[in-house]
DNA sequence: CACGGGATCGTCT
DNA sequence: GACGATCCCGTGT
Protein backbone atom coordinates (compact mmCIF):
# COMPACT_ATOMS: atom_id res chain seq x y z
CA UNK A 1 0.00 0.00 0.00
CA UNK A 2 0.98 3.52 -0.85
CA UNK A 3 -0.31 6.81 -0.01
CA UNK A 4 -3.28 7.79 -2.59
CA UNK A 5 -1.55 10.22 -5.46
CA UNK A 6 -2.84 11.77 -8.45
CA UNK A 7 -3.87 10.10 -11.07
CA UNK A 8 -1.25 10.51 -13.59
CA UNK A 9 -1.62 12.24 -17.45
CA UNK A 10 -1.61 8.85 -19.27
CA UNK A 11 -4.64 7.87 -17.33
CA UNK A 12 -6.64 10.75 -19.02
CA UNK A 13 -4.35 10.61 -22.29
CA UNK A 14 -5.99 7.03 -23.49
CA UNK A 15 -7.73 8.01 -26.91
CA UNK A 16 -10.82 5.85 -25.84
CA UNK A 17 -12.95 8.01 -23.43
CA UNK A 18 -15.93 5.42 -23.10
CA UNK A 19 -12.77 3.41 -21.77
CA UNK A 20 -11.78 5.97 -19.16
CA UNK A 21 -15.29 6.76 -17.60
CA UNK A 22 -15.60 3.70 -16.58
CA UNK A 23 -12.34 3.30 -15.06
CA UNK A 24 -12.77 6.51 -13.61
CA UNK A 25 -15.52 4.81 -11.02
CA UNK A 26 -14.78 4.03 -7.72
CA UNK A 27 -11.72 6.78 -8.05
CA UNK A 28 -12.31 9.76 -5.24
CA UNK A 29 -12.54 13.43 -7.15
CA UNK A 30 -11.00 15.76 -4.35
CA UNK A 31 -11.10 19.41 -4.29
CA UNK A 32 -8.96 21.46 -1.94
CA UNK A 33 -9.94 24.96 -1.99
CA UNK A 34 -9.02 27.72 0.99
CA UNK A 35 -7.03 24.92 2.54
CA UNK A 36 -10.42 22.75 2.98
CA UNK A 37 -10.07 19.41 1.49
CA UNK A 38 -13.70 17.49 0.45
CA UNK A 39 -14.49 14.82 -1.87
CA UNK A 40 -16.55 11.65 -2.83
CA UNK A 41 -16.10 8.53 -4.68
CA UNK A 42 -17.21 8.71 -8.33
CA UNK A 43 -19.86 6.52 -8.92
CA UNK A 44 -21.69 7.99 -11.80
CA UNK A 45 -19.76 9.16 -15.27
CA UNK A 46 -21.14 10.00 -19.01
CA UNK A 47 -18.61 9.79 -21.88
CA UNK A 48 -18.51 12.70 -24.55
CA UNK A 49 -16.50 11.80 -27.61
CA UNK A 50 -15.42 14.35 -30.57
CA UNK A 51 -15.73 14.82 -33.39
CA UNK A 52 -18.66 12.33 -34.47
CA UNK A 53 -20.80 12.50 -30.72
CA UNK A 54 -23.71 14.79 -31.70
CA UNK A 55 -23.95 15.14 -27.55
CA UNK A 56 -20.41 16.30 -27.68
CA UNK A 57 -19.90 20.44 -27.47
CA UNK A 58 -17.45 19.72 -29.82
CA UNK A 59 -19.24 17.70 -32.76
CA UNK A 60 -17.68 18.27 -35.29
CA UNK A 61 -14.37 19.24 -33.61
CA UNK A 62 -16.04 22.35 -33.56
CA UNK A 63 -13.93 25.17 -31.97
CA UNK A 64 -15.24 27.90 -30.21
CA UNK A 65 -14.45 29.81 -27.22
CA UNK A 66 -16.22 27.23 -24.66
CA UNK A 67 -14.62 24.68 -26.38
CA UNK A 68 -10.81 25.41 -26.72
CA UNK A 69 -10.43 24.15 -23.57
CA UNK A 70 -11.62 20.23 -24.90
CA UNK A 71 -8.97 20.39 -27.47
CA UNK A 72 -6.26 20.17 -24.28
CA UNK A 73 -4.45 17.28 -23.52
CA UNK A 74 -6.21 14.73 -21.09
CA UNK A 75 -6.09 15.78 -17.60
CA UNK A 76 -7.49 19.24 -17.34
CA UNK A 77 -10.65 20.25 -16.15
CA UNK A 78 -13.78 21.65 -18.22
CA UNK A 79 -16.27 23.27 -16.28
CA UNK A 80 -19.41 24.99 -18.31
CA UNK A 81 -22.40 26.57 -16.75
CA UNK A 82 -25.86 24.92 -17.25
CA UNK A 83 -29.41 26.17 -17.02
CA UNK A 84 -27.67 29.68 -15.92
CA UNK A 85 -27.51 27.85 -12.85
CA UNK A 86 -25.44 24.37 -12.85
CA UNK A 87 -21.49 24.35 -12.82
CA UNK A 88 -21.06 20.91 -14.68
CA UNK A 89 -17.28 19.35 -14.34
CA UNK A 90 -15.80 17.72 -16.57
CA UNK A 91 -12.65 16.03 -17.61
CA UNK A 92 -10.90 16.57 -20.44
CA UNK A 93 -9.57 13.01 -21.76
CA UNK A 94 -7.15 12.15 -24.91
CA UNK A 95 -4.39 13.15 -26.83
CA UNK A 96 -3.76 16.80 -27.43
CA UNK A 97 -6.32 18.22 -30.81
CA UNK A 98 -8.90 15.25 -29.68
CA UNK A 99 -11.98 16.96 -27.82
CA UNK A 100 -13.20 14.20 -25.91
CA UNK A 101 -14.30 14.91 -22.29
CA UNK A 102 -16.18 12.58 -18.95
CA UNK A 103 -18.79 14.46 -17.07
CA UNK A 104 -18.74 13.15 -13.54
CA UNK A 105 -22.53 13.26 -12.45
CA UNK A 106 -22.21 11.85 -8.80
CA UNK A 107 -19.76 10.68 -5.97
CA UNK A 108 -20.58 8.54 -2.91
CA UNK A 109 -19.45 11.71 -0.10
CA UNK A 110 -16.23 10.83 1.66
CA UNK A 111 -14.11 13.77 3.14
CA UNK A 112 -15.30 16.75 5.03
CA UNK A 113 -19.30 15.88 4.72
CA UNK A 114 -19.58 18.99 7.10
CA UNK A 115 -18.53 21.71 4.74
CA UNK A 116 -20.25 20.24 1.71
CA UNK A 117 -23.69 20.35 4.02
CA UNK A 118 -23.02 23.82 4.49
CA UNK A 119 -22.47 24.58 0.92
CA UNK A 120 -25.44 23.11 -0.49
CA UNK A 121 -27.39 24.59 2.81
CA UNK A 122 -28.23 21.16 4.06
CA UNK A 123 -28.88 19.86 7.57
CA UNK A 124 -28.40 16.91 7.09
CA UNK A 125 -26.68 13.80 4.62
CA UNK A 126 -29.18 12.57 1.79
CA UNK A 127 -28.03 11.51 -1.51
CA UNK A 128 -29.56 14.56 -2.88
CA UNK A 129 -26.05 16.38 -1.21
CA UNK A 130 -24.05 15.03 -4.50
CA UNK A 131 -26.78 12.79 -6.82
CA UNK A 132 -26.46 14.87 -10.09
CA UNK A 133 -23.70 16.76 -11.61
CA UNK A 134 -25.21 20.52 -10.52
CA UNK A 135 -25.32 19.59 -6.78
CA UNK A 136 -22.15 17.81 -6.59
CA UNK A 137 -20.08 20.10 -7.89
CA UNK A 138 -21.89 22.81 -5.62
CA UNK A 139 -20.90 20.37 -2.18
CA UNK A 140 -17.47 20.25 -4.00
CA UNK A 141 -17.00 23.87 -4.32
CA UNK A 142 -16.21 23.51 -8.18
CA UNK A 143 -16.87 26.77 -10.02
CA UNK A 144 -16.58 27.34 -13.68
CA UNK A 145 -13.84 29.62 -12.87
CA UNK A 146 -11.68 26.33 -12.42
CA UNK A 147 -12.02 25.37 -16.31
CA UNK A 148 -8.53 24.55 -18.01
CA UNK A 149 -6.74 24.01 -14.51
CA UNK A 150 -4.53 20.96 -14.97
CA UNK A 151 -5.44 18.44 -12.34
CA UNK A 152 -2.44 15.99 -12.76
CA UNK A 153 -0.23 19.02 -11.27
CA UNK A 154 1.53 18.09 -8.39
CA UNK A 155 0.62 21.12 -6.82
CA UNK A 156 -3.46 21.43 -8.33
CA UNK A 157 -6.18 22.30 -6.09
CA UNK A 158 -8.68 19.86 -8.10
CA UNK A 159 -7.41 16.22 -8.95
CA UNK A 160 -8.91 12.54 -8.54
CA UNK A 161 -7.07 9.91 -6.72
CA UNK A 162 -7.00 5.89 -6.46
CA UNK A 163 -7.72 4.80 -3.08
CA UNK A 164 -8.12 0.87 -4.25
CA UNK A 165 -12.20 1.86 -3.73
CA UNK A 166 -12.65 0.13 -7.44
CA UNK A 167 -15.80 -1.46 -8.74
CA UNK A 168 -15.85 -5.06 -7.04
CA UNK A 169 -18.09 -8.06 -8.57
CA UNK A 170 -20.67 -6.47 -8.89
CA UNK A 171 -19.42 -4.68 -12.09
CA UNK A 172 -20.50 -1.68 -13.83
CA UNK A 173 -24.08 -0.55 -15.24
CA UNK A 174 -24.45 1.29 -17.99
CA UNK A 175 -27.33 3.18 -20.28
CA UNK A 176 -28.23 6.26 -22.74
CA UNK A 177 -26.75 9.45 -21.04
CA UNK A 178 -29.22 12.18 -19.43
CA UNK A 179 -30.40 14.77 -21.30
CA UNK A 180 -29.08 14.49 -24.37
CA UNK A 181 -32.82 13.52 -26.48
CA UNK A 182 -31.24 16.41 -28.99
CA UNK A 183 -28.41 14.64 -30.45
CA UNK A 184 -30.33 11.80 -32.75
CA UNK A 185 -29.36 8.70 -32.93
CA UNK A 186 -25.80 9.36 -30.25
CA UNK A 187 -28.89 9.64 -27.61
CA UNK A 188 -28.89 6.07 -27.20
CA UNK A 189 -25.70 4.95 -27.18
CA UNK A 190 -24.63 3.58 -23.77
CA UNK A 191 -22.25 5.95 -22.72
CA UNK A 192 -23.70 6.66 -18.99
CA UNK A 193 -21.73 4.27 -16.32
CA UNK A 194 -22.63 4.25 -12.79
CA UNK A 195 -21.98 1.61 -10.02
CA UNK A 196 -25.04 -0.50 -9.98
CA UNK A 197 -26.85 -0.40 -6.45
CA UNK A 198 -25.50 2.64 -5.07
CA UNK A 199 -27.85 5.22 -3.48
CA UNK A 200 -25.35 7.85 -4.32
CA UNK A 201 -26.02 7.52 -8.42
CA UNK A 202 -28.55 10.13 -9.69
CA UNK A 203 -32.16 9.32 -10.73
CA UNK A 204 -31.28 11.03 -14.18
C1' DC B 1 -44.97 9.34 -7.53
C1' DA B 2 -45.71 12.00 -11.97
C1' DC B 3 -45.92 16.01 -13.94
C1' DG B 4 -45.02 21.13 -14.89
C1' DG B 5 -42.85 25.40 -14.51
C1' DG B 6 -39.41 28.87 -12.92
C1' DA B 7 -34.72 30.10 -11.93
C1' DT B 8 -30.79 32.44 -14.46
C1' DC B 9 -26.93 33.49 -17.78
C1' DG B 10 -23.10 32.19 -21.03
C1' DT B 11 -22.90 30.76 -25.55
C1' DC B 12 -23.92 30.55 -30.27
C1' DT B 13 -27.22 31.71 -34.29
C1' DG C 1 -33.10 35.94 -29.11
C1' DA C 2 -33.31 30.98 -28.03
C1' DC C 3 -31.72 27.37 -25.56
C1' DG C 4 -29.51 24.19 -22.49
C1' DA C 5 -25.08 17.33 -20.45
C1' DT C 6 -30.18 20.72 -14.06
C1' DC C 7 -32.61 21.23 -9.89
C1' DC C 8 -36.26 22.36 -6.77
C1' DC C 9 -40.75 23.24 -5.52
C1' DG C 10 -45.64 23.14 -6.25
C1' DT C 11 -49.73 20.72 -7.51
C1' DG C 12 -52.52 16.61 -8.14
C1' DT C 13 -53.17 11.62 -7.47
Amino acid sequence: MHPPTRLPADFYQNDDVVAVARDLLGNYLVTCFDGQVTSGRIVETEAYRAPEDKACHAYGNRRTKRTEVMFSAGGVAYIYLCYGIHHLFNVVTGPEGSAHAVLIRAVEPADNIPLMLERRKMQNLKPQLTAGPGVMSMALGIRTDWTGHDMTAPDSLIWIEDRNGSPNEHGIASGPRIGVGYAGECADWPWRFWIPGSPWVSKG
